[in-house]
DNA sequence: CCATTTTCTTGACTCGTTCCAGAAAGCGCG
DNA sequence: CGCGCTTTCTGGAACGAGTCAAGAAAATGG
């Protein structure tokens, strides 16, 4: 669907170096959405046995900064990625699992971006977390 | 305003045994909105120069989970912690310092609650957190 | 193919937070 | 008011995600 699984040339659009550890981090973002940075060293480490977890945090760093790539973490969570980015989507958490969901927001463009008193901040994102239970987990006796 | 500045009596109508580094946290973190745990450790060894962080970190758990006291996290910061709970109010933070106020959604009731498609989750709760740069950061020229 | 600059490897280290065992304090009951 | 049971607190070790730093290796432009 999108023409961006060339890898390389998304790295080489943000400007940046086209190297093996970024070339496979991003693919390991794109396969595996919402993984925390063990499991995408994991995944890496499935093509280039070698690379330094360094060379992940750096990556991820990296790519973040250049927009490839979307940081997230709920409270309470390690760090996730994901390679959604510049369309506005939001996340539902499983409260007792942790599973992380995409959500459109019900108001098509962005969502609640006026907020009714901003204290004189300049606002330019907002970032939307739903909370509640995966289907799993919701059927599941609550346990906690 | 609140007559809910009697901690004592909020601990026991959340069912919660008294104590000293119990009231002396809740006091903290009523006076200290926003606040992380390194400074509620501070402000309580005011009253309580020999609390061990433990207590602290054990006191916020427990109001936490009792809803005495609510939890925040913004990416990539630590945890912080704040009063104003059950009145579904959210956060403007500043991307260059850190800086953190309240704002009350513009949605009068709970913002965004139904997402459009939520993946067959029961959501319970939205959490919204605004992104910007905070007056003085707005005003000094962007160093990053 | 070379030089320059960026990136990666290796390994130590920081910092927020949690775990643990024993001592102390709160609460219900007589 | 004091006893005993249970929860909480103290002190200190431990843990884990993430960062720092120095030198080796690889990308890009010529």
């Amino acid at each position: 669907m999108t023409p961006a699984d060339d890898f390389p040339q998304l790295l080489r659009g943000a400007g940046l170096r086209v190297t093996r550890p970024r070339v496979a981090v991003l693919g390991a973002v794109h396969s595996h959405p919402h993984a925390d940075t063990e499991s995408i060293i994991g995944a890496v480490r499935a093509d280039l046995p070698e690379v330094s977890h360094q060379a992940v945090y750096d990556s991820l760093h990296t790519l973040t900064a250049a927009g490839l790539v979307r940081r997230i973490q709920p409270t309470g969570s390690v760090a996730r990625y994901e390679s959604r980015v510049e369309d506005n989507h939001h996340h539902v958490v499983c409260r007792s699992c942790g599973a992380i969901a995409d959500v459109d927001c019900a108001v098509g463009h962005a969502p609640c971006l006026t907020a009714s008193d901003d204290s004189g901040f300049v606002v330019d994102e907002a970032e939307v977390i739903y909370w509640g239970r995966c289907p799993s987990c919701a059927i599941a006796p609550a346990r906690q």
